[in-house]
DNA sequence: TTGTAAGCGTTATCAC
DNA sequence: GTGATAACGCTTACAA
């Protein structure tokens, strides 16, 4: 059966049933329910279909439709919890439109980034989702996409004019930092994952701003930065219990940038034999499983990941129904109230 | 420029730069070396390339040459932490030969693996990886990829005779189970998940082996079956805790089938008022992130999940250079030993 | 050293 | 109702 080597294609299809390939194109596509087929006619043909075990060649057909049906996901690395459900998210989007999701981890290297665009745009996906930063270190940024009809959804504050879909980072922390100093706080120590992150920086303003209005001084302000992993927020905590010898006194509470860097914060504390919350309250951000599982539990700002995933998907799908333009979504954020924050010890 | 609508194509690259379609293939080929092409020729296409910012369509590529570079991926949830970086090992595996991957999460749900399947081989994808089960479940397994070239790779122990990339289950839980009945445990629980799993019964097996061999009468034998995630683990622990009271004194030690078990029985100890390591001994598996920063810290079997993923992306490269039939890689697990289990109270 | 033309496996537009 | 046939955007003999 079939021609010589190679797969079965609808050619096979065709000569097994006796039909001409374009009886079996329509058989296939509903596209066309205006032209009517003979029954008899399609039973043939399905029967051949899966006779030879045949399968349509999507490729020949996104060659000719101008649409593969295919999104690209650019994340910075799917090893990080965080961005578990953000992928989960877009691909339950995207599969329940009929579209599929090629992964591309970036490590937020600005020239990968360009490479898997580069690779995406040849590939010629339907769309784009860009999460988690890189998008303003691209050299040529405004020229990525060409003239090519793919569209992009950039997750998170990229500087672009892309629909966007985000959360409120500066409000999220300056709600954590308010529940601190509404405990009594007036030592807050702010742990942030890298610098260059937008969102980190966010973060931080947010955390400015809180002390501002709460009417502490800015000298009394402590932020250090690092990596979003469990390990730097054991070294940041280290450094910042360390220091009540002649300087300034430690903090009292610690405003972490993610629940990694608060679970390396209650390493740390437990290391140095500092209870927490009794003698450090931590708070950490996007309230991952294990938020809830950690004794004490965690205190965290809840993000809704999965839901981002969903949201930045149906962007995305309303730029291919050329439906909409331009929007920007912003979703809301809580802080989840557990153990890990309690009001200081009344020494200070 | 460029034809009316639609993106600019090679054709318009030769016509921008005064040649035929194929010089401009052949700037873009370095399939053929041994044709030459004169200098100034190369130059004037290839500022027409980076004038019209053209970009080769992959799908036209793909379709003439029977291979698309791309590797579909199937998982059951890209929320386990589990996952994460057996995705990452394969994804860094493909992208490093040029390849890239498409991404499916099944549920283990063998309807979703189906679509998946047949979805995949629709698109041509050249290579599929089939992670954590549910190849046993596919009704018509044998025709999944049908007269198509599509190769395939399975992690875990599947039902099949395709290359397999595996850890040894038995063994891993066998010295788990070995570490605790060293260290004077007699009533040890096995908290598993999903009964139906592969790697569950494995790791039940092993358990079950530790203890015959220990000399310990069938009938202690303990073992539950739930999820694979902290809730369920809470569930489990709560249960067996509590039963101390007419029948069998509660477990000094429980085996759990994963980190997030592990967690949750750590939250049930803790809400039972019973201390970790002190009263009850906790193992987990998988070694995650969180298990060096939990307290007590959590002794675990490690599992090279990045690693499953690069050589999984291996075996696969193998067959689609066609240098290699079948394989069967099984790679090391160790026990990590931290605090979570020690000698049991001498009272029992 | 370059151009012409025949595909790759589909769908879409005409005829019949 | 069904069948030719021209695309889609590219690669690759084969010519020139």
């Amino acid at each position: 059966m079939s021609r010589s080597k190679g797969a079965v294609s609808i050619r096979d299809v065709a000569a097994a049933a006796g039909v001409s390939v374009a009886t079996v194109s329509r058989v296939l596509s509903p596209a066309t329910p205006d032209v009517p087929i003979r029954k008899e006619t399609r039973d043939r043909v399905e029967r051949a279909i899966d006779q030879l075990g045949y399968r349509p060649n999507d490729l020949a057909r996104a060659l000719l439709q101008h649409r593969t049906s295919a999104v690209g996901l650019v994340v910075p690395d799917i090893c990080n919890p965080y961005y578990g459900p953000l992928v989960r998210g877009v691909e339950d989007g995207a599969s329940s439109h009929g579209y599929r999701v090629v992964l591309c981890n970036t490590d937020r290297d600005p020239a990968k980034i360009s490479v898997y665009l580069d690779t995406l745009i040849k590939t010629r996906v339907d769309g784009i989702v860009l999460a988690g930063g890189g998008w303003a270190d691209i050299p040529d940024r405004t020229a990525v996409l060409g003239n090519y009809r793919t569209r992009l959804v950039a997750v998170g504050r990229h500087d672009t004019t892309h629909p966007s879909v985000r959360i409120d980072n500066v409000a999220a922390s300056r709600e954590a930092a308010d529940h601190l100093l509404g405990l009594g706080h007036r030592r807050i120590a702010f742990l942030g994952g890298p610098a260059t992150s937008t969102t980190v920086q966010d973060r931080a303003h947010g955390y400015r701003e809180a002390l501002r209005v709460a009417g502490i001084p800015p000298s009394k302000e402590v932020a250090r930065y690092g990596e979003f992993t469990e390990e730097s927020g054991y070294v940041m905590t280290r450094e910042l219990l360390g220091r009540n010898v002649g300087e300034d006194p430690a903090p009292t509470a610690l405003l972490c940038a993610n629940d990694r860097i608060a679970l390396g914060a209650y390493a740390a504390a437990a290391d140095a034999g500092c209870t927490v919350p009794g003698e450090v309250s931590v708070v950490g951000f996007d309230d991952t499983p294990i938020a809830r599982y950690v004794r004490p539990t965690l205190t965290t700002v809840a993000i809704p990941t999965y839901e981002m995933g969903r949201v930045a998907m149906r962007l995305l799908l309303a730029q291919l129904d050329g439906s909409t333009a331009l929007e920007l979504e912003t979703l809301p954020t809580h802080l989840v109230i557990r153990e890990s924050a309690v009001a200081p010890a009344i020494e200070a």
